[in-house]
DNA sequence: TGATTTAATCGTAATATTGCAATAAATTAA
DNA sequence: TTAATTTATTGCAATATTACGATTAAATCA
């Protein structure tokens, strides 16, 4: 059906799953590296940055925008892109809180 | 077209999605959830657990097994798994990794 | 042996994702 | 105003993902 059964899992693990979604291609992780990199906005270039057409590049950028991850503002003909501080930490401590569960014991198999 | 251009990002890119990828759906975050509260082998049952088709559950499981983030034996009829705490500790440091690259001037915009 | 149990695989259907050319929209520059 | 620049949107094609019924495979039980 190529659509999850959202509904018979909790909230947290639905929070889980999406936060890891959007993480879960290379030109969207590229993407926010970048961003990480300059560390202010960033007006123009991504498209020449990242080596996608720019209809690409703009569907990601949306992605990320939805989720919250980055925030764009109106500068003249471009547009300028950078992290939501706020977001970023709420995904952080979410899939931290999520990697963080191991503990090893395993005394089978 | 469907198809990530793997190819233009780098292998560290690509292995940050794939981790993530695979972390994005609430079926296989429920999954291991379940192994870590479980602490040790679970055979049979998961089914039960997670309320999905024992087809579906078994797609899931092997794209777990194939990332290598669980493991199972075969333990008469039924098959054990457990988490394979090597690779969740590999998928752990490139993720927590990517996370924690903030730090948050972003003196524009 | 034959029946039962359990998990993997196959086949199929429906939806999602990725990518890009073409176009539209919005702003600036001449 | 017109042209140029930049980003978003639309439309489409191809592949991927999700889900599940049906079947198969493998081991155990009677």
């Amino acid at each position: 059906m190529g659509l999850a059964k959202t509904e018979i899992f909790s909230k947290s693990q639905n929070d889980i799953a999406n936060w890891a979604k959007v993480l879960g291609h290379p030109a969207r992780v590229a993407i926010l590296q970048h961003l990480f990199k300059i560390n202010s906005c960033i007006c123009g270039d991504l498209v020449l940055e990242i080596g996608l057409a720019q209809a690409t590049i703009s569907q990601h950028l949306k992605e990320l925008k939805t989720l919250g991850l980055i925030q764009g503002t109106v500068e003249g003909t471009s547009v300028c892109y950078c992290i939501n501080p706020e977001n970023w930490l709420k995904m952080k401590h979410i899939l931290t809180d999520f990697l963080n569960q191991d503990a090893f014991e395993n005394p089978c198999c």
